[in-house]
DNA sequence: AATGTCCATTTAACCGGTTAACTATATGAT
DNA sequence: ATCATATAGTTAACCGGTTAAATGGACATT
């Protein structure tokens, strides 16, 4: 059971094996109608399939996209949790296995080593999920390949983005409270870093407030990790040590997700004594109770413009010069997980 | 900007490349202790990452392992909106890469395909999760690799498999029920395939039953597929169809999620009308209102596990006598989806 | 001194493709 | 008839490693 070689075809058709290789690449006027006939033939009959080894080494082309999320620092683990990140998977997975690319997907979290990968495996191109630290990026523009960033704003000519307003999303969610009567709203968001989007939603939550006249409270902004156990924590501080506070805008659904735990665990009910708006809108913020009002992105949409991008960048050699950033739209989604005060005078339960 | 190869270690060096390729594979007793240390500090210095391509053309081992998941076939994207299989993904990947392999995440429907992949990128090995059709493992078997079977029971000598004990996680379930005084037990599941997952917890249901004494019911049986859209239409269904029903076993958590909000939507309570069990405890089970009771497996030891078998196949070169299945351990979690009939007594509210 | 062994090292073929450069033939222009 | 040009196909070097076989030197044996 040896491999079928492109020496095989080449014998079984009478021809060379560079003529098979042109066949095989579409090479436009190489090759005679009837050589393409006779390549293509005697390549279906031993079911030739091409070594991509082989193709890579001798023209530096893998067909291989590397595609990174971060990773949980003390297990090692993919933060593949956060479905956010699953369905931006499977659209760059769609994508990409549509032009015949495959996707080699690791976890990070500080960095370091993955541009050893990039290099082992000759990666065409990456996408790159989250936000790390600068050595990283710094890592990532020596490796000469086309790369795409979601999730983060780094704005370096090296990059193309596929992002979101983010801004515009912390101004929607906390706009949304405002209108419906609230006018304590705490934030509830993993680290605030650098050119991160909470950074995005929370300037826009700001901006919200300040449009509306509100006082910007710091004490009303809970910050620390993008996990549902920390959405649960801070909504009991809420509730224990800010009973002011009527409204919660959480910077993902997870958090919401835990928010509106803790709030159940502390006797709260949402909508009722407190109103909840997620961001992302992964699938199970509808399914969950009740029904999170959250900021919508499309991100299966997300992760295929991702994949897309990054294909066009590959061919056209152009890893230089990348376009603007591509901004995928964004609206708020209304479910049941915001109470309106203004209108609504009935006494609370 | 050149790549660094290993011919420009041997001449930093002093050595032959073929020295060098010898230190950096540790071959035993090929080189002097003196040698060792000149190629080592030259690769170093130098910064050498080796080509995988170059190395895979040579000795036949890419280090890269498929990883399957059943995708959706409208859309043609990846079944990961189940965190079922996120979270084997966590860990294959995470195992994985401790020693120095990579991962190919594709999606499958029919089958039809892969093996050209696996072909065309050499792969040392496959994990499959899923279960798929008869020709999809007919053509698995001829890639002449190890695998992984996580979720189907094709026993062959072909495959290794690491799965759990399915009949006694449908028993369990079905069980707790029991003992809680149910009687009117109902099955909500994906479709019932030979060899599948869900056959076997079918099989635990109906000894539960059995056991029991009680009468196994064919229409209490809610078939079609795992979504959290049909948990929603089978308890709608139950609701109004079955008013008799108790109790739901869903045979994942995902559809006992969706359960959850068709009870509800339809006015029934959980557990006070209805109770609710799952299965494979997703993070989310915890998460969702209330607490999802459901038989827990440690889904990431289970990728870490298929990782480590395969790793140890493909070090064996023993693609050929699997040892037999690993078996991994499952339990009831008891959280707030059921109620007690028998001694409780409290009137229905 | 000749021969055999061992050890460390090198040589060079090989993996399976791609592609620049070359050859051979046909076509057209002068 | 001669030369230039275009077209179709081939040759062989090359990509960056691995590894069987050959080499060469040191040492021991007879």
């Amino acid at each position: 059971m040896k491999r079928i070689t492109i020496r095989d075809v080449s014998e079984r058709a009478g021809v060379s094996t560079a003529a098979v290789s042109y066949v095989l690449n579409g090479r436009e006027g190489k090759v005679s109608p009837d050589t393409i006939l006779k390549v293509r033939r005697a390549a279906e009959e031993l079911n030739y399939i091409p070594d991509f080894s082989a193709r890579s080494l001798a023209n530096n082309k893998s067909k291989l996209i590397g595609v990174v999320i971060p990773q949980t620092e003390e297990r090692k683990q993919l933060l593949l949790q956060n479905p956010f990140y699953s369905e931006l998977i499977c659209g760059i997975e769609a994508r990409l296995r549509q032009s015949g690319y495959h996707m080699i997907l690791s976890g990070v979290d500080k960095g370091e080593g993955y541009i050893d990968t990039s290099m082992q495996r000759n990666l065409d191109g990456a996408i790159i999920m989250g936000i790390y630290q600068e050595s990283f990026y710094e890592d990532l523009k020596k490796a000469k390949m086309p790369i795409v960033l979601i999730d983060s704003y780094v704005y370096d000519s090296h990059f193309h983005v596929v992002g979101i307003d983010d801004e515009l999303g912390g101004y929607l969610a906390t706009k949304h409270f405002i209108d419906n009567g609230h006018t304590n709203i705490a934030l509830v968001t993993g680290m605030i870093r650098k050119d991160g989007v909470v950074e995005k939603r929370f300037l826009g939550y700001k901006r919200a407030l300040k449009e509306a006249g509100l006082f910007y409270h710091p004490d009303h902004v809970f910050e620390h990790s993008v996990t549902y156990e920390y959405g649960q924590e801070a909504a009991r501080l809420i509730v224990t040590k800010y009973p002011e506070i009527t409204a919660v805008f959480a910077t993902s659904d997870l958090m919401a997700m835990g928010v509106l735990q803790g709030l159940r665990d502390e006797g709260k009910e949402v909508p009722e004594h407190v109103s909840v708006i997620g961001f992302d809108d992964i699938s199970i913020a509808r399914m969950c109770t009740p029904p999170l009002t959250t900021i919508m992105q499309d991100t299966v949409s997300r992760g295929i413009a991702a994949a897309e991008r990054l294909l066009l960048a590959i061919e056209n050699g152009s890893s230089d010069h990348p376009a603007e950033p591509a901004i995928m739209p964004l609206k708020l989604i209304e479910r049941e997980s915001v109470r309106n005060l203004s209108m609504n005078s009935d006494p609370i339960l």
